[in-house]
RNA sequence: GCCGGAGUAGCUCAGCUGGUAGAGCAACGCCCUUGUAAGGCGUGGGUCGUCGGUUCGAGUCCGACCUCCGGCUCCA
């Protein structure tokens, strides 16, 4: 059989030659350098057999910038760091440990607690273990075999039983020390010398599969590179950007601070004004531009406001209440009441359409304090939030001009955009012909804007499709930013009745909006509360609503408002915990940011 | 919320096994007048995150809480 090289001639080797195999028909020093062979532009274990007439590429120690060669790189390094941890604490379970952006992680689950300490002695093993030297042996097995081997680790069982494909072990010693065996996909390294240096650098709790429902397990975090010098780099550009860092440059410049007695929620300087003016007046003026009508609308409102919007059944845990002469109001996390009220406040004609609602209003949301982050999540944002109400005719149109919109604000903010398109879920109502239609338009959206996106097909909301933009930081952390939301369903939830015939309503949210949340868990069904919601259909907020009333009668006793002023301020109105089992949720799970009405 | 870390003067931090708080920078005062990364001398400044407990005595030990930092997506 043939393959072919990088400068296009080809290579005759036998039947079933593997990476390792061309490389050694190449020279004997490519051999032994070589790390990884991209066979058809996929990265492939050296160990595997090449196919026929493929284009292939061997990457050795020298490509120490290549991804592909960073992660085979990372992901031995994370097997060293199990074998390690197996050795230093006996009867330690073994989760996964793959290779990401910018090192590698493994997830065990100890029969102790760890601490952050131990990180200490468990590099100077994987120190040992480098100086000894490790080769990895690949080798093919059955289920059944595989889950003979692993017949104590119930993650690793569960892993056999998911994967997908052939089940692949590798072992991993020399001279008779290490013989620590894995399950793993692959790829790995030959042997453990280009890794020159390793660094563990955190510990962290993690959700077996980034569900909140399952274990938590310990997750020790690393980097490695194939010289000294490039671990020194990311350590000196972490430093920089650190250094970098608004939550110390903002009261530095004394352009705004955070105080504990309102967490999440900063206090702008003068000199930040300055800056945040500005921002209004761009705003306003890109607003104009583009043909959005300035409103404005109330804070509060009432609970059957939030149980008809959706609010309540799906985030009432994230609003913040407020108890009026006994009647139950919150503060809006999103605009949506507000303009669903001003636009049905009369008997509209579709000659009007399209109508866009914009409101610069001030937004909040009692985030989880572990979720807390800067001006990046906050309690409190203002936000260029807009409504669109338009016929099915000009949901294209509309669309198109939302992400345009988004892609003038990145690219005048010298920000990278990155989007994810989330499709239809299992529990969507309105029909498939109204979903093809509905992800096509902002397929098409994004793609006329060249705005590059990842599918998170079944993620999007009961009642459409949506478009959520990122940013990266500094740190290579994601940052949710805008989004854009199509209902295609509001009619059914409009309990006035303004609208004579179903009209989408287009939700988008643009600069400002800082609050949003990380990209959580994938996963649906990670938070069993909002999954719950999600199988509720609209209209049944209602019912709920009665359930609730019933299970929860009166809430919570009421106060005087003048032994409110009268209370010290950090005396608590309830036994501290309650609220939290109350809300025993995962906080990555929840998108709260503006789910549309 | 969960896991790990931290909370001592305006800032950066020291304070080991408990005995009533220190440094550098900053600030202020005086001196020097010195051409732009830190001239000299001196002074003031801390309920050691909060509450409670142990103790003759707690920044230091125990408990609860608050706030902040890293992480909780990258699928054997």
């Amino acid at each position: 059989m043939k393959v072919v090289l990088p400068d296009n001639s080809e290579l005759e080797l036998p039947a079933g030659a593997t990476g390792l195999d061309a490389a050694r028909a190449i020279g004997p020093k490519l051999a032994e350098q070589a790390v990884l062979v991209r066979a058809n532009g996929r990265a492939q274990d050296l160990r595997l057999p090449l196919q026929d007439g493929e284009p292939i590429q061997i990457l050795t120690i020298r490509d120490k910038d290549d991804p592909d060669a960073l992660a085979v790189l990372r992901h031995s390094s994370a097997h060293l760091l199990a074998e390690a941890v197996t050795r230093l604490y006996p009867g330690v379970r073994l989760a996964i440990g793959p290779a990401i952006e910018n090192g590698f992680y493994y997830d065990f689950d100890f029969p102790e607690p760890i601490r952050e300490e131990d990180l200490e002695k468990i590099q100077a093993e994987i120190d040992r273990e480098l100086a000894e030297g490790r080769e990895w042996v690949r080798q093919e097995v059955s289920r059944d075999e595989a889950r003979e081997l692993f017949s104590s680790d119930p993650y690793k069982l569960e892993l056999v039983d998911t994967a997908e494909g052939d089940i692949s072990i590798y072992t991993q010693s020399h001279d008779g020390v290490g013989n620590f065996t894995d399950l793993c996909r692959g790829p790995h390294l030959q042997d453990s010398k280009p890794i020159k240096a390793l660094k563990l650098t955190g510990l962290a709790g993690a959700y077996w599969r980034g569900d909140s429902s399952n274990p938590q397990l310990t997750r020790i975090y690393g980097t490695a590179f194939y010289a000294q010098k490039d671990l020194d780099a990311y350590l000196e550009r972490i430093e920089e950007a650190r250094r970098r860092d608004h939550r110390h440059i903002g009261p530095q410049l004394d352009l705004f601070h955070f105080d504990e007695h309102s967490p999440g929620s900063p206090l702008w300087h003068p000199h930040g004004m300055v800056i945040w003016n500005e921002l209004e007046r761009v705003r306003r003026r890109e607003n104009a531009k583009r043909g959005y009508l300035e409103v404005r609308t109330p804070i509060i409102y009432d609970a059957d406001t939030f149980w008809t919007s959706g609010h309540f059944p799906k985030y009432e845990d994230l609003m913040f209440k407020v108890d009026v002469r006994g009647q139950q109001f919150a503060m809006k996390s999103m605009n949506c009441p507000g303009h669903m009220l001003l636009f049905g406040s009369r008997l509209r004609s579709y000659k009007e359409l399209p109508v866009r609602f914009a409101e610069p209003a001030p937004l909040h949301r009692d985030e989880l304090p572990g979720t807390l982050h800067g001006l990046l999540r906050v309690r409190i944002v203002t936000q260029d939030d807009a409504h669109i109400f338009c016929t099915e005719e000009q949901i294209q149109d509309e669309i198109a001009g939302c992400v345009a919109y988004a892609r003038y604000l990145y690219e005048l903010f010298d920000m990278k955009a990155s989007a994810e398109l989330a499709t239809r879920p299992d529990n969507k109502i309105g029909t498939d012909e109204q979903w093809d239609h509905n992800e096509a338009a902002l397929e098409t959206a994004l793609a006329l804007n060249e705005i590059p996106y990842t599918l998170a097909p079944g993620e999007g909301a009961f009642y459409g499709p949506k478009i959520d933009l990122f940013m990266d930081d500094a740190l290579g952390r994601k940052w949710q930013m805008g989004t854009i939301q199509l209902d295609s369903q509001m009619p059914h939830r409009d309990p006035d009745r303004a609208f004579r015939r179903r009209l989408p309503v287009l939700a988008r949210a643009g600069a400002g909006a800082g609050a949003a949340g990380r990209g959580g868990a994938r996963r649906a069904g990670a938070d069993p509360r909002a999954s719950a919601a999600r199988r509720g259909l609209p209209g049944r907020g209602r019912g709920a609503k009665r359930d609730d009333r019933q299970a929860n009668p009166g809430g919570r006793a009421r106060e005087d408002p003048r032994d409110r002023r009268l209370r010290r301020p950090r005396e608590r109105r309830e036994p501290r915990g309650a609220r939290a089992r109350r809300r025993a949720i995962d906080p990555r799970a929840f998108r709260p940011p503006r789910q549309a009405c």
